[in-house]
DNA sequence: CTGAAAGCGCTTACAG
DNA sequence: CTGAAAGCGCTTACAG
């Protein structure tokens, strides 16, 4: 007696072949849209696959040929409009390509993301897209050797060489710097996410850059590194804001940052209030009083650019790893270019 | 000669028992943790797996083992924060029940709904959750008569009897315009989604009790329904603001609506708008000058709820379907609560 | 044009 | 404690 399966009875390719009474391999013909059967026997079979509601196992069929038709995609959170945004994009590439796709979120947390991307690996992906949340992806080796294509995004892989798609993060920085000293602001404060994420590292770089070509100096209580939960923000902002040596503006380093510093300087009045340039654009930047001035990353363009690259490699491409640069943009929308306060 | 299968050439827990110099289901139960083999034979096996870089296909598995701890979450558009606030929420559940999460946007087709849904239980998920794009779904009865889960959010399940999540989107939406009544706003108009969409029917719905229950009539002209593209509700909501009998409300059915009525009017001096009360919540809604007055969904309990009741199905809940229905929540922030205009 | 046999990489059911 | 055989539902390689 076999054991049933736990997925109900469903009906096989020999059920069909059974009741159509034709060999297995007719059927898999049929289903596959193979040439050189009668289309008596066509018929006869589509009959039996519609009597029995058959529906082929692409798991069967995965096993057998080798690819899965499905890639994985890591990132740090699916709730963040900018990931969000990116996986989209990443979906739509996928499509074109007739692969399905593993979601699945790190929470920034580099265990997770390990445990997560081998879960994948053991579908056997076909490749794997990924958000990085560690410093050291040297566990995907293997896997890679194995011929599983990885390409990172918005990150640097750790210790692995592949394909990679980066923000100018230290240039788009500098950039929205360089905007507030173009507009007469001097004493300008650095609110970014945890020192130990790659990107909040590149924009605090861009930020000191920017502040030293233009010759002015950075105090050391105008830098705030952290966690990116209002509280926090709301203090590192009151922080460098008060005190006797007080910003006049402000650079976030982040959208989640960002929105802290907005609720935070809300009830503020405008002339009190420090200029703000934030990196990442926001849904209602353009709406709020004065509007978000922005350098503003392309996530969507991000998520197509990597997926695009992983396609590559699985269609065979032999070349080297590559690591594409995409810029930032400056939006200016007013919290940037208001005037120097007192 | 075999063929050697796309994917590299993994080594398969055959090699691992050459290697180790045992049998195959030695290595088998060493891999899954199972009970039965001396120590020594466990070392010999896991330096076999560690020497040659071996990772379990658990597609092959999944094969013999009936269930494929992977489900699939067909939502409408992975980039809208509403489903992607959902999506993070199912994705926790899974991971608490140890399955990987397929995703996949339908785009509001009900053809690539369907596509995507039979590509899902192709690669037999153990359940499916569905944001229904079409009005009929009897294309998942074969599926669910072999064993697949399926659970339905935001928009009810076609012609198909279902676990369903639903937001009281009628009663949310009655709840908003008698807000603005009550604020003494008596010309209101409704700026909703394409009609064929539930939740944009039955918001209209609510809007029509509302000012029925009031006493209030509602001109053709102050309802319109269709695209949210930004051209398309800036045009319906200058037609019913304008004219010689103009709405000094606006009930705005969805996210995308508020915020095309928010650009529309962005430049319209306060005491010359519309009041404005919005179905779902939008990230910087209380930054906005007046603060946006919305009727916010809590899309994160409706994807929790949901993975919820699937999984509830797979662990062989044998009791009839039901539907739940979520309240919609009022947040009043100044933008409802304008004085009606001359 | 059609089909029987072997095999994909695992697990199940047994036997020793 | 250990392993050989059969089988999951398909496709591949071959033979007729």
């Amino acid at each position: 007696m076999p054991t049933r399966p736990k997925y109900g009875n469903r009906p096989t390719m020999k059920d069909v072949a059974t009741r159509a009474g034709v060999g297995l391999k007719t059927v898999s013909r049929v289903v596959n849209g193979e040439p050189g059967v009668t289309s008596a026997t066509v018929d006869r079979v589509r009959a039996a696959i519609a009597e029995l509601g058959f529906r082929r196992n692409d798991s069967a069929r995965i096993l057998r040929k080798g690819r899965t038709a499905s890639i994985g995609l890591l990132l740090e959170d699916l709730g963040d409009p900018f990931y969000s945004a990116l996986g989209r994009a990443v979906e739509e590439v996928a499509r074109d390509h007739d692969s399905l796709l593993f979601t699945g979120s790190s929470a920034e947390d580099p265990e997770r993301e390990e445990e997560l991307a081998l879960a994948f690996c053991a579908r056997r992906v076909d490749g794997l897209l990924v958000i990085p949340a560690g410093t050291d992806h040297r566990y995907l080796l293997p896997e890679m050797r194995a011929g599983t294509a990885v390409v990172f995004a918005d990150r640097p892989a750790g210790r692995v060489a592949a394909d990679t798609v980066l923000t100018d993060n230290a240039g788009g920085a500098r950039t929205g710097v360089a905007h507030l000293i173009a507009h007469g602001l001097r004493r300008i404060g650095f609110l970014g996410d945890r020192p130990q994420i790659h990107t909040a590292g590149e924009r605090l770089r861009g930020y000191r850059e920017a502040m030293a070509e233009a010759g002015l100096p950075v105090a050391d209580r105008w830098v705030a590194m952290g966690p990116t939960e209002p509280a926090r923000v709301a203090a590192a902002l009151d922080a460098m804001t008060g005190g006797d040596d007080p910003v006049s503006a402000v650079f976030a380093g982040n959208n989640r940052i960002t929105v802290g510093v907005l609720r935070r300087l809300a009830d503020v009045p405008l002339d009190r209030r420090p200029a703000l340039v934030g990196f990442d654009d926001l849904e209602l930047a353009d709406m709020v009083t004065p509007g978000v001035s922005v350098v503003a990353q392309d996530p969507a363009r991000m998520g197509r650019e990597a997926a695009r690259l992983l396609f590559r490699r699985l269609d065979g491409d032999p070349t080297a790893p590559r690591t594409l640069h995409l810029d930032a943009r400056l939006i200016p929308r007013g919290s940037g270019e208001l005037p120097p306060r007192g």
